[in-house]
DNA sequence: GGCCAGGACACCA
DNA sequence: TGGTGTCATGGC
């Protein structure tokens, strides 16, 4: 076994999987619906919602939010929980809209106490407050989603049975830049697909082998 | 035909 | 605070 730190993890996953680009969409607006598409749900039928919004209203906040009900129901469908996700989007994007869709304003305005004021929209939980803190306010948070957490356990944490435990448990190094928690979040996903899925395959990965620091 | 995939929420004790 | 049921689609 040898002992690495969570920055010597993410330099081992950048060198041997290479940049992920993460998260993967042209707009911020786009980076939310995906985020919120993808809760629970694999990355084809979250793909499927997100390009179904798109070609109606091109990522327009005003334009998602001036579909009624139903229409914009009927373009999340084929991501699930078509009813939830259609509400966490409005709930979203209404907020984002009073304050003008502008990112760094709302940051200044609520500084530390972002991630609650992000947690009172509707549809939006520990793990969604996350992504939007890491991809939309670009600020350097660690992501626990689901792959996170089985990684975190094959590397010999423990105590990563539920988000609030794991936030406790795991916090970012402070130094990481964004970019560079932005790619960790990814390139943790892009594992995870390969390596973590199912009964999982960690044994024969790179990573076997490794365990980390406290 | 059951299981699973990058959660969140309401309700309960 | 913590545990449980519910929400839904599509690929394998």
């Amino acid at each position: 076994m040898q002992d690495i730190t969570q920055y010597e993890l993410f330099t081992l996953l950048l060198d041997e999987m290479g940049e992920t680009g993460w998260w993967p969409a042209d707009s911020k607006i786009e980076i939310v619906i995906g985020a919120i598409m993808i809760q629970n749900t694999n990355a084809a039928n979250a793909k499927r919602a997100v390009i179904n919004i798109g070609e109606v209203t091109q990522f327009d906040a005003q334009a998602i939010l001036n579909l009624s009900l139903e229409e914009l129901e009927d373009l999340v469908r084929p991501a699930g929980f078509f009813k939830n996700k259609s509400k966490a989007v409005h709930s979203v994007l209404s907020w984002l809209t009073e304050h003008g869709n502008d990112f760094e304003m709302i940051a200044d305005k609520y500084d530390v106490n972002l991630r609650r004021e992000l947690l009172k929209l509707h549809g939006v939980g520990d793990e969604t407050a996350d992504v939007l803190l890491l991809y939309i306010f670009d600020q350097p948070v660690f992501v626990s989603d689901k792959y996170a957490q089985k990684l975190y356990t094959e590397l010999g944490v423990t105590g990563m049975d539920n988000y609030k435990a794991m936030r406790k448990r795991v916090a970012l190094d402070t130094q990481f830049t964004t970019w560079e928690a932005q790619e960790f979040h990814g390139l943790i996903d892009e594992f995870g697909k390969l390596y973590l899925r199912g009964k999982g395959n960690f044994e024969s990965s790179f990573l076997a082998g490794y365990q980390l620091k406290e």
